[in-house]
DNA sequence: TTTTGAGTTGTTCGA
DNA sequence: GTCGAACAACTCAAA
C-alpha cells in the first residue's frame, strides 16, 4: 500500500501540513509516492520564465527528497486515478485550492478515488487563514477590505507545523516523464526558485528592506520589496512562516497588510467564481472599449512597451524580460491600458496571466479590476493614474526607467520621464507617446459617467454547496 | 429597519 | 512650491 503526496502549490517541505498528514499516515510497510503533475494545456500556455522557474522550483524539492519526487506530464484526472489503482493507494494528500478551477478538477478526482475505495484528503491551504472562513454575523462573506482585514486579524492562524521525517520509505516503482522543450529566457537576471532561495530572500528582505517597507514599497528603483510573490504563488514558502516573524512596527504592519490582500482577493475569488475571469461590479460590463485596427496596434505597443511613456514601457518590458513587476508600475501600466487606451482590462489580465512567474488568478483579475473600477474597492471614477506624475513620484532620478530602456540611458536624472522634451531625447529609436494623456483622461471619465449606476449584481454560484463542503478544519 | 461613517494605492486647480 | 478643496454617487459594515 502506497500513501500518495500530490504537490501543488507547495512546493516545499518546512510548514506544510499535506505532506505530513501524508507521512505520518503510512503505516508499517507503506511507503509514500511524491508526486507532482505538470498538466500539457497549463505547460502551453506558460512563458518561457514561468515554465523555467516551475522546472527549477521541482528540481530544488526533487533534491530536498534526495532524488524521489515523480513528475508525470498529463491530465491529473486521468493521472490520478490511475496511479491510485496501480499503487492501491489508500489515500492521496494534497493541500486545498480554493480556485473555480482547480475546485471543479479536485471535486471530479474525489469522486473517482471514492468509487474506487480511496480518498483525496485535503490537509491546509496556501493562506494563513483559508477562503471561505472568514465571515459576518449572518455568514455573508467581506466585500470590503478593512473589516475584512480586522476580523481576518482576530481570526488569527496556526503557527507553522514541524518539520516532516524525511526518514520515511518513498515510492520509487513510478518513473517520472520527461517535460516537452522550453523557450530560451531573456539575458536579465532571474529569481532563483526553490524553498531555499525563499527562505533565504525572506532573512535578507528582514535585515535590509522590511524596516524601510512602508516607505519604500511604492518605488520600483529601489530595492525595497520582498520579492516573494513567486514563492508564495508556487509555496516554496507559506505565509504563516513570514506572519510569524513579524513584529508591530509600521513597515512590518504595512507588509502583513500586503500578506492579507493576497488571502482577501482569494476569499472574495472563492466566494464569487465567476470573477476569475469576469467582472465583480456587472455594471461595468456596459463599459465602451476601442476596438479595431487601431485598438490592435495599440495593444501592441502596450505589450512591447513602446507606447512612449517611459515608465508605462519600462515596466511592460520588466514583465517580459523578468516574469515580473513591480506592484506600483502594475497599477500604472494597468491605469493606462483601460483609461488611456480605453482597451478592456481582461485583455491587460490575460497578458499578465501569461507572463508574470507570480501569476496567481484571484490576486491578478481583482487587481486588475480594482484599477478598472468594477473590482471591490469602491473606486471614485476620477481615479485615473497621470503616467508622468507617477514616474517622477515613485522614480525620482529615472533610474528604474533607464534599466529597462536602453534607448533612453542618454538621458540623465528625471528629465528621462518626458524625453519628447529633451534635445536629441528620441535620437535612439524611442517613440513619440501614442496618446495624449490629458485628453484620453478626460474622454475616459466621460465614458465613465455613462455607465448605469447600479447595485453589484451577484452572480448565482452553482458550485457554492461543493465549496463549503469542501473546506476542511485546518485553518 | 434605519442611520451613520467609512471606503489601499489619484489628479487638478486655484489660492 | 505647498496646500486644501473638489471631483458623484454608491455600497458596505456595524450600531
Amino acid at each position: 500500500m502506497t500513501q500518495i503526496m500530490w504537490f501543488r502549490r507547495d512546493l516545499r517541505l518546512a510548514d506544510n501540513p499535506a505532506l505530513l498528514a501524508a507521512i505520518n499516515s503510512a503505516a508499517d510497510g507503506e511507503d509514500v509516492l511524491a508526486l507532482y503533475i505538470v498538466g500539457p494545456r497549463t505547460w502551453a500556455t506558460m512563458s518561457p520564465v514561468q515554465q523555467h522557474y516551475l522546472v527549477a522550483s521541482l528540481a530544488s524539492l526533487n533534491e530536498s527528497l534526495s532524488g524521489n519526487l515523480v513528475i508525470k506530464y498529463g491530465d491529473a484526472r486521468e493521472i490520478i486515478p490511475n496511479l491510485v489503482q496501480s499503487l492501491k493507494a489508500s489515500v492521496v494528500h494534497a493541500g486545498e485550492l480554493h480556485t473555480p478551477n482547480a475546485i471543479a478538477r479536485d471535486l471530479e478526482i474525489a469522486r473517482k478515488l471514492s468509487g474506487v475505495g480511496s480518498e483525496l484528503k485535503f490537509t491546509g491551504s496556501a493562506y494563513a487563514v483559508a477562503p471561505g472562513r472568514i465571515t459576518k454575523d449572518d455568514g455573508s462573506f467581506y466585500k470590503v477590505y478593512t473589516p475584512y482585514y480586522k476580523n481576518w486579524l482576530k481570526h488569527g492562524w496556526r503557527r507553522p507545523a514541524e518539520y516532516p521525517d524525511l526518514n520515511q520509505v518513498w515510492c520509487t516503482s513510478v518513473n517520472s516523464d520527461k517535460l516537452p522543450e522550453r523557450a530560451e529566457l531573456s539575458a536579465f537576471d532571474h529569481p532563483i526558485a526553490g524553498e531555499a532561495a525563499a527562505l533565504k530572500r525572506w532573512e535578507r528582505f528582514k535585515q535590509t528592506a522590511l524596516a524601510d517597507y512602508a516607505d519604500n514599497r511604492n518605488r520600483p528603483d529601489l530595492d525595497g520589496t520582498s520579492m516573494l510573490s513567486a514563492a508564495l504563488r508556487f509555496g516554496e514558502i507559506h505565509p504563516r512562516t513570514l506572519l510569524a516573524d513579524l513584529e508591530d512596527s509600521s513597515g512590518h504592519e504595512v507588509f502583513r497588510k500586503e500578506i492579507a490582500w493576497r488571502e482577501f482577493y482569494a476569499d472574495i475569488l472563492f466566494n464569487r467564481p465567476d470573477t476569475d475571469t469576469g467582472y465583480y461590479n456587472r455594471a461595468y460590463q456596459a463599459m465602451e472599449y476601442d476596438t479595431g485596427e487601431k485598438a490592435q496596434e495599440r495593444f501592441t505597443a502596450w505589450v512591447t512597451g513602446t507606447t512612449g511613456y517611459p515608465l508605462v514601457d519600462a515596466g511592460m518590458r520588466q514583465l517580459r524580460t523578468t516574469g515580473w513587476m513591480h506592484n506600483r508600475v502594475r497599477m500604472v501600466v494597468a491605469s493606462f491600458l483601460i483609461k488611456d487606451l480605453h482597451l478592456e482590462w481582461t485583455l491587460g489580465a490575460e497578458h499578465f496571466a501569461q507572463w508574470l512567474t507570480d501569476f496567481d488568478v484571484a490576486s491578478n483579475s481583482h487587481g486588475w479590476q480594482w484599477t478598472a473600477g468594477c473590482g471591490t474597492d469602491a473606486s471614485p471614477y476620477y481615479r485615473v493614474f497621470n503616467p508622468i506624475g507617477q514616474a517622477i513620484r515613485f522614480d525620482p532620478h529615472g533610474d528604474y526607467v533607464r534599466k529597462f530602456i536602453p534607448e533612453l540611458r542618454h538621458i540623465p536624472g528625471p528629465a528621462v520621464h518626458e524625453p519628447w522634451l529633451v534635445a536629441d531625447g528620441l535620437a535612439h529609436g524611442y517613440p513619440e507617446p501614442i496618446v495624449d494623456h490629458a485628453s484620453e483622461r478626460l474622454e475616459a471619465l466621460s465614458r465613465l459617467e455613462k455607465l448605469p449606476k447600479g447595485k453589484v449584481q451577484s452572480a448565482h454560484n452553482p458550485r457554492e454547496n461543493d465549496q463549503k463542503r469542501l473546506i476542511q478544519s485546518f485553518e
